[in-house]
DNA sequence: CATCAATATTTACGTGTGTAAAAGGGAGGA
DNA sequence: TCCTCCCTTTTACACACGTAAATATTGATG
């Protein structure tokens, strides 16, 4: 027995016997009617099927109440983390979100981005990709609405509302746990096409100096071009490894995904890291991966909050949009990391 | 030099000189003008800036462009990594998506779907929650627009299009080769909330029973209460190493993460799977999670093509919308999966 | 220069809802 | 009974664009 499905609100007046502005306001905000009348219309909305069309709705409204979310990469348990606590503060504040994903190309990023723009979000979110986002995109988005940008933050931007982790911090937490309990560190980093790996290699190169240490930094140049972080660490640890080198070393990684192939390749070369042994290998990474507890050894790393970075994200972009805030310049929060010990180092 | 910012097609018609309709058609498609034309509008669109409303555009056209995914997790690379596929797929064909992440959640699937119906999508794609859906949103998405499952089947829902992997087929495959290479497998299931796991378990029990050994399953009631499949694998085994069982003998996991944490249990254990010592651990998995080679030992399993899935299950919503198709009876298409062979079993 | 076809413009209406102002209606109090 | 007051309805317009039909323009051809 299906309900017989009502296309406009126009039609389910007449089938109620509302009128349709009063209709209108009742899905607005059913307060704002009488008790009785909405008991009326609840109960002619059992008997049929209608739902409001959606552009209809959004296209004479000052706010959507949608927000939009740039994501580079989906295949990363990091980004997908924080994209949940992203969502979760938005449905606690009644906003909903449309994602999109640039799959690290400039283009779809910059697609996304206008897209964002012809919805009438009321702001957007956008981690960026590398050094390769167009800028230029960036630049309209800030100027036609409320812009806050997440856990990596182009040089090129320096005047946009900017939420993350402090490496400084969160990097030269891990850098000294190292130094202490062991030998300094090596830094297995990236190619140099992104942000945060090099704020977290200038990081370990302040606090190794702060020490009185000399940094040593490996892994600069990509040895694989399969693009993924586990092959890059796994192939950079293997050549070394190969050459006798490293083996007895500390290193630290990037980031927990470099960390994961970096554990991999010493496996491969029947090594086992760990805080166990004096003077042998250890591997620490960054982020707190959501499978580090489950490796073998069991990575320590460095939990990002990822939480509060959502959170206070979409705060933020309250905020703006509220209008409550000078924008003038821009609000950059730093949330520390914390230290989270395991077995590999 | 911000340009000056136009809001309407009908001030663009007049700050460019053509007409609002000619416009239009010029933003739907550039071929159906004259190319004399479409330049000056080329040219007079490098001056302003102007991106068509997209709920405008979207309120009076048949078709929206645009297709519906929800996906029940963000955290689980295996959706992921089929959300990818689908988003390929999508673009080569020319629609957008729109994704959304029930976060396991009926109420927020139903919603998603609402929205869905709403937004006029052309079809909508779902990979649905264990056996606590809403089937009446399922009944009216089926009822509304063109509408396929994916990766998991209600068996309340028959008579919908369904796109997924072959169970018989691919937990068959593993569970032969597991037997063939040594021991008979023990099956490591999960509380039975999951389709997915219910057709593998059965596919386990069918296989071994044709080669004459005895089914023996476990891990069907919850032991922990994190929500994580890795906890779950490594709690169920955690406890049988800890009682003296199990540690001899080969274990087929129901997928990926959950041997990820039989792994990890193992190594608490002292006790390192692989296919090395006749009547030794050796441990399974399916789905092939991307993180599978690098993993210590690296993990034996059976690759789902989450890639044919993806697209098989795009083109066949193309056909349903295209109405070249009878839909009165469902259309189920099954992939076999591939062994991957690594060091684990 | 006239003619025809291709293309562009004009005109007019449709899409489903938001929103504001004015007019209507019913309940309560004087 | 009359008069507020509050809520609802009516009316009207706005939102930004799709779409179709009729008309005007352009360019090439003869």
């Amino acid at each position: 027995m299906p309900k017989p499905r009502i296309k406009t609100m126009e039609d389910l007046s007449v089938a109620i016997g509302v009128s349709r502005p009063t209709l209108s306001r009742f899905f607005q905000d059913p307060n704002l009617i009488k008790p009785k009348t909405v008991a009326r219309i609840e109960e002619g909305l059992e008997r049929v099927e209608y739902v409001p069309n959606f552009f209809a709705t959004r296209l004479n409204r000052k706010s959507t109440g949608m927000i939009g979310v740039i994501i580079p990469y989906l295949n990363d348990l990091f980004f997908t983390k924080l994209l949940e606590a992203v969502e979760v503060a938005a449905m606690e504040a009644g906003l909903s979100v449309i994602t999109k994903c640039s799959h690290s190309d400039p283009l779809i990023e910059a697609r996304a981005a206008e897209t964002f723009m012809s919805m009438n979000v009321d702001g957007a979110l956008v981690t960026p990709l590398g050094d390769h986002s167009d800028q230029a995109v960036y630049q309209r988005l800030k100027s036609r609405l409320p812009f806050v940008l997440m856990d990596s933050r182009p040089t090129t931007m320096p005047d946009v509302d900017y939420v993350g982790s402090d490496h400084m911090q969160s990097t030269g937490l891990i850098t000294e746990y190292l130094c202490r309990v062991g030998d300094p560190p090596v830094f297995l980093a990236m190619p140099r096409v992104n942000f945060n790996a090099l704020g977290r290699e200038a990081a370990y190169i302040a606090k190794m100096k702060e020490l009185g240490f000399e940094p040593e930094i490996i892994g600069v140049d990509a040895v694989n071009d399969d693009g993924y972080f586990e092959g890059h660490g796994e192939a950079v640890l293997d050549k070394a490894f190969a050459q006798g080198q490293l083996a007895d070393r500390s290193i630290l990684c990037v980031n927990d995904r470099v960390a994961i192939g970096a554990i991999r390749a010493a496996a491969r070369h029947g090594l086992t890291p760990g805080r166990g042994a004096r003077g042998g290998l250890r591997i620490a990474g960054h982020d707190d991966y959501p499978l580090c507890p489950y490796l073998n050894p069991s990575l320590t790393t460095v939990a990002q909050n990822t939480d509060a970075i959502g959170r206070k994200a979409v705060s933020r972009l309250l905020q703006i949009i509220g209008g409550s805030v000078a924008t003038d310049t821009p609000e950059i929060s730093l949330f520390d990391g914390e230290l989270k010990l395991r077995e590999s180092a």
